[in-house]
DNA sequence: CCATGTGAACGGTTTCACAGCC
DNA sequence: GGCTGTGAAACCGTTCACATGG
């Protein structure tokens, strides 16, 4: 009984781990800033304060890209930026389609930071046949129908998805069975794809609801608290950068320990 | 440095993992549309399955919460859904404000997600003074001059910044000293705030780039054999989901500074 | 000296496998 | 029998602390 256990560690190819590729592009950006400033190198400390990690992490980050760089001394920036960019996968062109012209598809399609990354609207498509011919941020919109022309002729293999969530799965077969195999997925849904296909799904709501959560905490914990937060630090310079206190410190303080709470249960 | 922590005593009892915490949303998104089909009760297995994780880890999360299965039967679906929601402060009312109302944060003002979840809009708020009045979503934009009386008014402590990243950092540091505890990010910089303040950040350039580096990946496998199947399997039906491979696991958006986003306002 | 690079310790998360209960 | 709930093991990521080398 398959116990579904083919799935491979996804980080596969004995090399850079998950979380440390998760955090190159933080580094990039932030080497991108002090290279316009024609900074020529920074220390691990330096650049982890800028890129809000500490320098522990991102010395072992680049541990796993090689040894670039330079003892009692530091990094080039610019040679980083290079080697980072590389590793990405960033200094190719990728055309991508944005499926769903909504206002989150119109947003994306706006949006500056694809072109500065190596990324390229290649295509923007929508089902509304209204909005075919519309030009959106310069590019006028395709119907639906052309989904499969457009991926093939543009040799697409990254796709947006900012369709409502009950089309979602829909244009994500039709990707898939045109050759897409990376999905930027906005919709609020799970989607399933064969293997072999990358899914990351941004999800604003889930977010909010994390925060959500901390709130709650933070509220019960203030005892009755009323005016909270009315002495928040104004913090003028750039303090330890420590967002998020050391995470949810999760006191004990709330709930009982064994089931209470109102049994609201289904009509 | 300042080690000067607030670090809590850690997880005592009551805590649940950071990592269970952003899976709950998951679950109830899951759990909800059950709901919406009455059905009565699902199994650990099929409610993993509908939410994209596995049931193993679904049941280790729901053993953070309490013991709120049947065993040989599985759960009540309504009763999760308030389980979750009450752990999540869902239950209560959360007032929101966005600050920054160019494409993203129309496209913020008119996701439906929000209202769904206990969250709503208490006010829309740019720094234009040709936007203010305007309504979007059928909220009129107020002027940044207002933000702090427009805090105070509505008891809000969830904040959505949508600006350019350049404003970012100052409309932070308006929020909080407002009283605002809790932020969501959008714009692409690393955010200071005060212990106590929570950040999580969305970064749509990030996500796309660590698709391109698994893209990247792909090409370069297949040329040196096919062995590990790059090409999809011919699932038609639904395959076993794996949604994200190493998708944002616990903290997709965590204080992670970083992110390019659309931040599309008044130039 | 200085800051990098890294083995080793540590802590959190996931998976396993089975005991417990319906 | 079926499925939950959970210790224990395996795994992964972070932090520590120091050897290494410019």
């Amino acid at each position: 009984m398959a116990t579904g256990r083919t799935h491979r560690p996804a980080t596969r190819s004995r090399g850079i781990p998950e979380a440390t590729v998760a955090r190159l592009p933080l580094y990039l950006r932030a080497l991108t800033a002090l290279s316009e400033r024609s900074v020529p190198t920074v220390s691990s400390e330096e650049l982890a304060t800028a890129a809000g990690v500490n320098s522990a992490k991102l010395r072992k980050d680049f541990s796993y890209l090689g040894s670039y760089g330079t003892r009692g001394v530091g990094y080039d920036v610019e040679y980083l930026v290079y080697q980072i960019s590389r590793e990405l996968g960033l200094t190719q062109d990728w055309p991508v389609v944005i499926v769903g012209i909504g206002n989150l598809g119109a947003a994306l399609a706006n949006y500056g930071g694809f072109a500065s990354r190596g990324f390229r609207v290649a295509a923007l498509i929508d089902a509304d046949p209204a909005m075919a011919g519309k030009p959106v941020a310069g590019i006028p919109v395709q119907h639906t129908d052309e989904l499969e022309k457009i991926i093939e002729d543009n040799g697409v293999s990254i796709g947006v998805i900012a369709t409502p969530a009950g089309a979602a799965q829909q244009v994500c077969d039709r990707l898939v069975a045109a050759g897409i195999t990376s999905i930027l997925n906005f919709a609020p849904t799970v989607l399933s794809v064969p293997d072999g296909v990358d899914v990351r799904k941004v999800d604003l709501s889930i977010e909010l609801q994390i925060l959500a959560f901390h709130e709650q905490r933070k509220a019960g914990e203030e005892s009755t608290g009323h005016e909270e937060g009315a002495g928040a630090v104004p913090q003028a310079p750039v303090a330890p950068h420590r967002t998020t206190a050391g995470g949810p410190g999760a006191d004990s303080g709330r709930q009982g320990p064994d089931g209470d709470v109102p049994a609201v249960m289904p009509a």
